[in-house]
This record gives C-alpha cells, sequence and structure tokens, in this order.
DNA sequence: CTATGCCGTGTTAGCGCTCACGGCAGCGCT
DNA sequence: AGCGCTGCCGTGAGCGCTAACACGGCATAG
C-alpha cells in the first residue's frame, strides 16, 4: 500500500501554500480561477483524497453516522436499515451498522464505540436498553434519532409506527369477522412495539366486550421457530381459541407452523394476523394478513429528521407517526 | 452535547503527564499499578473516552472497516451482513455498511468514501465493477478480502462458495430426475457468481449429451418481480421445458409465480431449483429445492481473513473455496 | 497623494492522540 | 564511590487538516 498523499504533497507540487489547497476542495470562494484550476490539476493527479480523520478532527464533524439494530438479518430491519443507507449516502454520510443480537447490554456497548468514532448521529432502532446509563451515553451524541421507541425524561426526536392504533385494527377485523377468542403472540417483553401492539390488542377487545386474560397472551423470541414454539403451546393449552395475532409476521409464521402441526385448518379454525408486512408475508402459504409498517418511509423519516439536527437545528420534541396498513390475505381474509 | 473530555483533563486531574494516561488506556506496562490505579479513577469519574478520530491520526489505525454489499435488504447479504459485523465486533471493529444498489458505478465511489475513512480494510461482497479503476483504488486500503468473487490479475484474498460445483450437482439432479430440457434464469449479467452458476448448468448438461442451447438461458435482476418475468417469458417461449434452475431463490420464487400463473404444475410439469437457501426457501409453498450457499461460514471466514491482513500477515494468494449443499424439498424432490 | 477597502494568499495554532526519545530515581555490582 | 541497569515518568514532535488571523497588492474613495 502506497503512502497517502497529504495536503502538503498537493500544495508543494501546485505550489501553494496548505490553506490554499485546503480552500479549493472545500470550495470555499476566496480563490483566483486560475489557483484553483493549478490545484484541482494536482489533485486529479496524485489522485489525492482528504483525510477524514484529520478533517474530523479540526472540525469535529465526520459525516458518519451511526445505526443501531436488533438484528440486521431480520428482514424488518434490513429494509430500514437499506433506506436508512441510501438516504445518508446521497448526503454524503457513512453509516456505522451496529447489530445488538437482541442483547440489551450490547447496546450501551455499541454507543460507547460510536462515541469514540465521533459519529454525528446516531439512530436507534427498536432499542431494549433504559435507564439512566442510556440517557448519560446519548448526551454525548450531537443528534439522536429513535425509531419505534419513544425515549422517556428525555426528550428525542423519533419516528414511530402507530403500533397500538395498527395492532387494534387488526384485533379489530378478527372479531369483526366472528373470532371471540383471540390470542396473542407479544414478542420479546422489553420490546416497546411489543407493548403497543399489546395495548391495541387490549383496546379491541374491551371495546368488543371480549374477555382479556394473561392466559391468551404469551412472550416469545420475534423469530419463526419462537412463534411456533409459543402458538403450539398457547393452542394446546387453549383449544378453543380461533384466533391469533402475533407480534410480527416471522411469529406468524411460525403460528401457521404450529397450526399446521395441530390439525388446525387457517383460517377455518383459527385465522391468524401478522406485523410488519414484510416480503415474505405474501409469498408464504396460507398467504399472512399482516399489518403493513411503512419501512422504507420509517428509516428515511428518520435520517432526514437525523441530518436535520446534525444541521443545528432544535427538534427535541419532534415525533412523526406514520399509519400502518391493514392488509388482508389467506390467513385472515377480507370480509365479504 | 457538552464538551468532551480528553486526555489532558485526565492527565491534569490525576497529576500525571498525557502520556502516563496514554499508557494506562493502552495497557501498556510502564506504569506504577498506584499511578495506574489513580488514572483509572478519573477515567471512570470523567466518562473519558479516547478519541478515535486522533488515535487513527496517530496511529492511521482506525479499527474500522468497510463492507460492501449489493443490497442489504436481500436475505442472503444480510446474513453474510450480520456474521461479519459480529465478529468484527468481537474483535473491536466497527463496520461501514455500503449499500450499491447493484449500481457498478456506486461500488468505486463508496471505495473512495471508504478511504477517507481510513478504513482498516474491505470486504467486497458480489462486486460487480472490474477494470484498472478498482485496482487503483483497492491498492489504497491496508487489507482487502473478496466474498464470492475472484479478482482478476491482482490476487486478492477471497472466499467463495463452489458455485460452478453447486450449480452442476443441482442440475445433475434435475437430470437424473428425467428432466431432459433444463433452462436457466441466470441472474444480473455482471454478476460472477450467475456466470460461474451457468458453467456449471453447461458442465452438467454436456456431461449428459443435453441439448445447451442460448434459448434456454435467460438474464434477470436478483428479485421475485425479476425471476417471475424472466420465468414467465422463457416459459412462453419454450413450453417444453420440463425444469428451471434459478440464479438465486428470490428468483426461483418468481418462477414459481410464472409456473402458476401459466398453470404449470411443481414439480410434476417445471421442476424447480433455487440457490443459496435463504430462510424463505423453506417456507413457501412449494417448498424450494436448492443449493445451501454457508452464507455465515462465508462472512466469517472473510472478516477472519481481513483480521489476519490487517495484523500484517501476508496472504495474497488466499482462496477459501465453500462447499454448498445440495437441499431437497417440494418444488424438485429427492429421487426415492 | 494618502487612506480605506477588498481580494488572494500565507502563517500560526491547535484538534487529541501516540511514538521516540530523554531524564531521574533507586538498585546491585565491582 | 562509580558504573550500568531497570522502572517509572515526562517532553517534544508530528499525524493531516481547518479556523483565525496576518499580510501584501491593487483599486477605489476622499
Amino acid at each position: 500500500m502506497a503512502r497517502r498523499v497529504t495536503i502538503s504533497d498537493v500544495a508543494n507540487l501546485a505550489g501553494v501554500s496548505l490553506q490554499t489547497v485546503s480552500r479549493v476542495i472545500n470550495n470555499k470562494p476566496e480563490v483566483s480561477p486560475e489557483t484553483r484550476e493549478r490545484v484541482l490539476q494536482v489533485v486529479e493527479q496524485t489522485g489525492y483524497r482528504p483525510s477524514g480523520l484529520a478533517r474530523g478532527l479540526a472540525t469535529s464533524h465526520t459525516a458518519t453516522i451511526g445505526m443501531i439494530v436488533p438484528d440486521i438479518s431480520n428482514p424488518f430491519f434490513s429494509d430500514i436499515a437499506r433506506s436508512i443507507e441510501t438516504t445518508a449516502y446521497d448526503r454524503g454520510y457513512n453509516v456505522f451498522l451496529c447489530n445488538t443480537n437482541e442483547v440489551p447490554e450490547r447496546e450501551l456497548d455499541v454507543l460507547y464505540s460510536l462515541e469514540q468514532k465521533h459519529v454525528d448521529g446516531v439512530i436507534l432502532n427498536g432499542l431494549r436498553q433504559q435507564g439512566p446509563e442510556l440517557q448519560k451515553v446519548l448526551a454525548h451524541f450531537p443528534a439522536v434519532v429513535f425509531i419505534n421507541r419513544l425515549c422517556d425524561n428525555q426528550p428525542y426526536p423519533a419516528v414511530l409506527n402507530n403500533d397500538r392504533q395498527g395492532a387494534k385494527e387488526a384485533v379489530q377485523h378478527l372479531i369483526r369477522s366472528g373470532r371471540t377468542a383471540i390470542g396473542m403472540l407479544t414478542g420479546p417483553d422489553c420490546s416497546y412495539s411489543g407493548a403497543c401492539r399489546q395495548q391495541g390488542y387490549a383496546d379491541a377487545m374491551s371495546e368488543a366486550g371480549l374477555l382479556i386474560t394473561d392466559d391468551f397472551l404469551l412472550h416469545c423470541p420475534p423469530t419463526v421457530p419462537g412463534g411456533a414454539a409459543a402458538a403450539y403451546q398457547l393452542l394446546q393449552q387453549h383449544p378453543k381459541l380461533d384466533a391469533l395475532f402475533c407480534y410480527n409476521d416471522l411469529v406468524a409464521v411460525g403460528a401457521v407452523q404450529a397450526c399446521k402441526r395441530l390439525g388446525r385448518r387457517i383460517p377455518d379454525d383459527v385465522a391468524i394476523i401478522g406485523f410488519d408486512d414484510i416480503y415474505l408475508a405474501s409469498l408464504v402459504s396460507p398467504s399472512l394478513s399482516t399489518c403493513r409498517v411503512p419501512r422504507n418511509e420509517l428509516g428515511h423519516q428518520a435520517i432526514s429528521l437525523l441530518l436535520r439536527q446534525i444541521d443545528g437545528e432544535e427538534l427535541d420534541t419532534s415525533v412523526i407517526t406514520l399509519s400502518p396498513e391493514l392488509i388482508f390475505r389467506e390467513s385472515a381474509p377480507a370480509i365479504t
């Protein structure tokens, strides 16, 4: 690997001072056209590329952001990640991918490492961690945006999906379809969205005067096997359940598997509704009714909020709430 | 956001020099236990965290790597990404996620930006770009590893899936199942893996003395709609095709959709084999026979090679080839 | 003709850290 | 006593860049 060419190399070759080169590469106006041209030629020839490190040290602005997700291999998050990365890149930012693998302690760890890296901002996606430690480390970042989670006490901007409303509508649909014993697989017990969706479930149930019992609720990992195991258990214990509302589509696919194993027909015996509308939902059989979360929009709004903060806007209390849309497929068909 | 606490703040508070603090935080031996303890206490109190920028500038080692993928929302790549990020993080590295969205020019652009960021190494995944420009920019990185692509001329380490062998076995399976008119959806025309898989297809066909004609081959985007459109076209033009070998599982799912639309039964009329064995493959109906690519292993080996390079090992010519495994499911069942 | 302004450029300092030194005790040895 | 050694610690320079100021030259105004 050849030695990097530095700004002073360029300055020497062009016969000007460092500062002039700096002015040229930063598009500052106070340079004569001829000098600018000469410098640009040398830059071109030498393949000079300014050091982001040195620049960052001098300006405390690194053109990098951190993105924390529980699991990038979960299509829900990889869609959001893609949308964030694309917009960030268009605006000249690089994105650190930080996977927490659903381990809350790791969330703090990655935040510490991002702080060391001087990121200009950080997007927190589906964060589990809470408490003063979190507040403390977040205070060290120039910009913070939450996705799908509100931060207690400290007002940070956030982009939310209206989980409660979406869940309520989903469960209302089940009720209107004639279901009365509706269970819910509520996802990880430290999930904020899980709690919101559970509230929506309770809203719909109580409005309809239906029985709400903890017996019909079960936490589970947000995965297909997690959903399968939980659904199996729930359906075994409560054979009269005629519908399952699931934390997300992966869990719903697991629920479908459990139904097949138990010989329950979908949707005749058990109707199933998922959440998110990941691509998979339309592809499995029976295809999943689900609550579509606008993931691209979620990511896009998040990075936009972040960049506005970085650019100096004060928007501590901004909360953007996006509305999900109920999608009817085979596992809980539309009412005709 | 509070001002960052620097090494000299810590030094002052602890009543020692900068250098001593530096020694402590870098675990250098030449510090007395008492001094070390005192410094560590101040570090703890102040929440001091060394600046990665300054450190990087002084050491030209940033503990960051770049990871270039065509599309993080493609489960094939998000699985690899996860595996890379996890291992990298365990070794103290942060990972830049760079999505090229399948645009070859963007590959060069992101490499330039990663160069500016002084990454310690870069992992290139499913790269499309070729030629001298690429060689030139890659020369600026301390470490480079390719995944699923060999780099012409310049010998860089690589981790490969044995696409050709896997494809050959897949097509051989189709032939043994009695199929004679086997088409292939070959994926993007600049895909290296696509070319390898096509070779494997040709190997199997010619060994079996079967007709190889360009008419049975069709490029397509590596997506479900891409596969669906291409399969539809191919099956329309050549109704006698009794099997389709697909670039990847997404394309295969598209092929399944096309068959359904055309009223072809799977596998009776048309057998289908995909590639990769993404999670989806086992979930769709009919479930997909496919060639399983060890994605975790791919990612893990890649990051290991990269870190070894960063640590100074010379392994220019290392090429690790992993073997895929044929998985039999409904779309092209095992021969009983 | 001098004072004032601006334009283009150079100079200095500093961002926060590490590396290569150098210094100074205190020890054991001749 | 004098020597070298080791253990511990500090100093200076420099990584590559930018912000702030300084400066010469020219045009304009008074």
